[in-house]
Parts: structure tokens; sequence; C-alpha cells
DNA sequence: CTCAAAATTTGACCATCGTCAATTGATCCG
DNA sequence: CGGATCAATTGACGATGGTCAAATTTTGAG
């Protein structure tokens, strides 16, 4: 199950989407060598657990595949998904850095490849060239003003306008465009799992969908979502009193 | 109004508190003195305005003492005071790494001390002592995990559990005891201010803080707010539904 | 393909929250 | 001291969201 850096495209980390995106982009062709023979690229399937809450730090991992889901509990047992994953994203910096236990779990949201580069073999590469601790500030930077965003939105918005605006964030990362300009998207989550990152319960989210197929804003069939134009969904941000 | 490193202790950043509680601990006396001779210390008053969104990021700021608020608003015009800073805390490095302007500002709650490092200055420093940029990653990392925190709270509790949690956090900065064991504390903030940091309209925190009296769980009093023991506080996160 | 388990939807009902409006209380200048 | 302004409280009421329960659909294992 586990390949040593070599890959299915056969060219390591030369060809991985992380020499694109991601923080690593920075090293250079010996460097990125180095990081393709140690690190461990690993298939997941559907619904697999990468990390979880709890454990032990003992590196990174690198979405190279598919879509990795963020969890996170309190005390009471509720469950929330804080953010997803994409090619190109680094998880766990944080219980690195800090030589903390994960404080969240992460998973696979349906088939992924997912390298994981062992804490050493950072540190090395940090020593080696210190423009990756640059890379990763600005990685932490930027996480954080996103997390400040989501708690802004959190704090201001109704459920409704939450969804809304989540339905936008996947659109722009899942969605298509159909022949006629409309645009669709099939969801990588469970309702539940849409739910709970809006911090509504299902039924509620149940509902708020309701709402937007009744709206005409969006349609939904199963996991496909239709949208009309995608300029309908920013619009909905603001439909109720306008009118009148 | 501003003094050059000196500061009213005579010390410089010797006797400054950043000294051991902030990233600053790891520089060396020579550093230091480096630090102390560059840096702006300014004193602010209640209500005023240290940095504003919107705004370029010429440096850092570090609470000398004090209490500063850092606010954050959304399109809408919708304002969150998203979290205090404290005697030790690093202010605005994130618009500093990522050289955007400034995604939220920053005002002094009362009288407060604050310094102010060019970033040319923190630039230097940090090549002359990697160790710094350890310290900032490890305080990016923990603030991160604060962040995630507050969403997941935000997410799962009430607004009156999300405001009991809140007065816990703030008597653990602010409270003092009394002699017969119980604790209070002289709030630093106005309803409005502490309405917007659980993401409550004030009229609804008026009424939270109504039943938290009747439930005999505090007792407030403009801004003191007086608590029976430290532990009624927590017991008072899951009160209803467990005595019938 | 079939069945059981899980996910989703729907309904009913109640608690909480937001909004509008009026009142009271505090603060700040002149 | 007085009046103006802002903060805080309170009431009324409608909208939203949570809970419990049941019905329906989807999914997955065999």
């Amino acid at each position: 199950m586990v390949e040593q850096g070599g890959g299915a495209s056969g060219a390591g980390c030369m060809g991985c989407p992380l020499r694109q995106r991601g923080e690593w982009c920075v090293l250079n062709e010996e460097e990125t060598r180095f990081l393709s023979r140690h690190l461990k690229k690993r298939r997941y399937r559907a619904g697999e657990t990468i990390f979880s809450a709890g454990e032990p730090s003992h590196g990174v991992y690198c979405v190279a595949s598919g879509t990795a889901a963020i969890r996170k509990g309190d005390a009471e047992g509720n469950t929330v998904l804080l953010r997803l994953a994409y090619p190109g994203d680094t998880l766990g910096y944080r219980g690195l850095l800090l030589g903390e236990n994960r404080r969240y779990g992460a998973e696979a949201l349906g088939p992924s490849k997912i390298c994981f580069v062992d804490r050493a073999v950072v540190k090395l590469l940090l020593e080696r060239n210190p423009t990756l601790g640059q890379q990763f500030l600005r990685r932490i930077a930027s996480d954080m003003d996103e997390a400040h965003d989501h708690l802004v939105r959190n704090a201001t918005l109704s459920n409704r306008d939450k969804f809304v605006h989540l339905l936008q964030s996947l659109m722009n990362r899942h969605g298509r465009t159909a022949t006629d300009g409309s645009r669709f998207m099939e969801l990588p989550l469970s309702r539940r799992d849409l739910a709970s990152m809006i911090g509504a319960r299902h039924e509620t989210l149940s509902r708020i969908i309701g709402r937007l197929e009744e709206d005409g804003i969006a349609r939904f069939s199963g996991r496909t979502v239709y949208v009309a134009r995608s300029h309908s969904l920013f619009n909905a941000i603001r439909p109720p009193t306008l009118l009148d």
C-alpha cells in the first residue's frame, strides 16, 4: 500500500501537484529528490482516517489528489467539520510545530493519495532551505486569515447565509459549467457534514435546502447541486426585505 | 508621546514583560538592546486606535501593559470583537508575514503602553536569530488552535453557554478573589462588545445576563461581575435538563 | 437483486434569538 | 447644573433554529 517516493506517475514529487501549489515549491531539484525518496505515499479510500485527534504528531501530510476533511470535536462529543483540504494542501503542521498531540482528525472524503513526511525530514529540509520555513509561515498566516473570516461569518450571518456562502466556496472548487452556462457540482459531503460546517443540525439544513429550492436559488438532487447562474448564489445572500 | 526604547521603567526591553512572555524572550542581551533602541513605545488612552483594517502593515505591535481588542468586520458592516490581547502578546504579524494590508483593527481598551517594531527591525532580528522565527511559528500555531477551538464552540454551544465560557476566560485574566473566596472582576468590555464576541445582539446578551442572575450563577453591577465560586461558572455550562 | 442500516426529509412543537420600539440609566461637554 | 448623546434594559412579536419522532430515501453488504 505504501509507495516510496515514486508514486503512480513514476516521476516522484517532480510531477506532484505539491510541486506547484504547496509550500514545497521553493525546494530545488536536489531537495525535491530528497523529499521524494523519504516521503510515504499512500492511497486512501473514501472515509478512511488519515490521523485522529489525540495521537502524537510524527510528521505532516500532503494531499496529492482527492479531498480531505478536517474534523474537530469538543468535550461534549459534538463534532464539527472545520475545513476541507485539496491537492497541494499540507495538513498537521500545528502538532509538529508545537510538538503536541493532534488536536483534530483528518479523513479522506473520496479516494485520495496523500503523502506523509516525517518530522525528521521536514526538519532537515527546513535547515537546508530556510525559504521553506517562510513558506510555512505564509501558509499558516493565510490559514489564520481564513479562520478569522470564518469566525466573523459565523458570528454575523444566519444559517441560511452561511450555507449559501459554503455553497459558493464549494462551487469554486468542485463546480463545473454546463453548456447552457449554468453551474453544477457534485457535493463532496453528506448533509450532516454540511450542517456541521455551518454549525446547524441536519434537520435545519434540510429545511434551508428546501427554502433555497422554493426560492429558485438552487436545485438539489442527491449530492448534485445545480445553480442557474453563479451570480444567483451571490445575490442570494441578501434576498429578504429587498422587494418590499 | 513616542519614547525611544527607554520606556518609563528606564530599563528598556530588559524590564519589559515581553522579555518574559512574548516570542522575544529568545533574544540575547545584545539583540534585546538592539530591539530596545529601535522600537517605539507609545501610550494609548482608552478607546484609542492602534491600527485599522485596510492600512498597510509596517511592523508589529507588542502590548507592554493594558489590554487591546482585535476587531474585524465583514462586507455588510457588521463588526466582531475577535479576541483580546494582553501584555506580552504580539499583534499584527499576519500582515507583516503576508505583506498585505491589515485585515483587522486593534484598539486599546484601557490606558495601555504598546510598542511598535518596524518590519525592517523584525527582519534583521529574524536573520540574526533564527530561533525567533521558530517562536513566531509556535505563536501562530497556538493562535490557530485558539481560533479553531473558538470555531468549534461557536458551532456547538448556545449563546448562553458561549457567554459563560467567555466569562470564564475573562475571569482567568481579570478576576480577583475576595476574602470570602468568591471571585469578581471588572469587565474590560461594554455589553455591546461582549455580545459581539459571542455573535449575539446586545439585547440578547442583556437577557442572558438576566437569566444568569435569576439562576444565581453570577451577579452583574455595571461592569463588575461577582461569581459565588469559580466552580459555579463551570457548572453553569450544563444547567438545564439535569435536575428533572 | 434484496434487505438492513444509515442518511435524509418532514412534521409538530417549543425555546431561543433578532428586530423594533420605548424606557431607563450613564456619561460627557459646555 | 442641564441637556444631549450614547449605553443598557425591557417588552412585544415574529422568525429562526433545536428537539423528538416518524416516514422516506439512499447506500452498502451479501
